[in-house]
DNA sequence: CCCATACATTGACACTTGTCGATGTATTGT
DNA sequence: ACAATACATCGACAAGTGTCAATGTATGGG
């Protein structure tokens, strides 16, 4: 009944509220090691300063779309490094990327935003 | 009026909707350099497996706390580690520390959780 | 067909990061 | 005072990351 430190400790525990495995949520219950890495992951993407500009970048150009072109001078910083982030971004599912003629054109994964956002949520 | 690879482009552009100071969101208005430092930073602490587990053990802890002890055997990790990405969540303002005897109990800065989880949302 | 443009990929490098073992520092109980 | 416990800090090392210059690849224009 009491624990090693003191505290009270509870009964057997209710098996951890995993009803709601449609969107796992950090402070509803203990992480699996999967979710854990799927999000650290998109995490990762985000967890750039330069990466967050891009994307905020994106967001505010004409039609929520932009190319490469349109960001390497407001980041300052070369094509090749700019593309180098914009793939990480895809690869995460935080942008989406649409080759139309000489241009690829990048846009958001408002779905990747707002599972984000959910999953970080205490209300 | 048109730009150099043939997209209609809009007049001396509104001033960006920077009324919203309050809290920075990621897809109203380009992030300014420092904005998109300070919210890199906590997302850098947030991107890591490990952290998001430890932080998802604490909140599903009983009173929302939780002592090292507590979280070594659930990650796996070797008590040095998992101080020391306690440190990295705490510096980040995404847990609370509170000292209590020999024992350093760390809870959620649920604020912190609200400010990212609002941050990232498109809606 | 050839050239210019937009972008992606590669290789290299300095820097950061996750992990551990060893050690330091309080706090409690005897 | 001493020993044990809980935790923090340090030093080290392998692995990962951000950046660039150089090069590769496709697309459209003349």
């Amino acid at each position: 009944m009491y624990g090693h430190n003191g505290r009270v400790t509870t009964q057997p525990a209710p098996p951890p509220t995993q009803a709601d495995d449609c969107c796992p949520s950090l402070t509803v219950s203990p992480l699996s090691l999967d979710d854990a890495q799927d999000f650290a992951r998109i995490f990762k993407a985000v967890a750039d300063p330069t990466r967050l500009r891009l994307v905020s970048l994106v967001a505010a150009h004409e039609q929520q779309e932009a190319c490469v072109c349109d960001l390497t001078e407001p980041v300052g910083l070369g094509q090749p490094t700019v593309s180098h982030h914009l793939k990480i971004l895809v690869d995460a599912g935080v942008l989406h990327r649409e080759k139309r003629g000489v241009w690829s054109y990048y846009s958001l994964e408002m779905d990747t935003l707002n599972r984000l956002s959910a999953f970080l949520s205490t209300k």
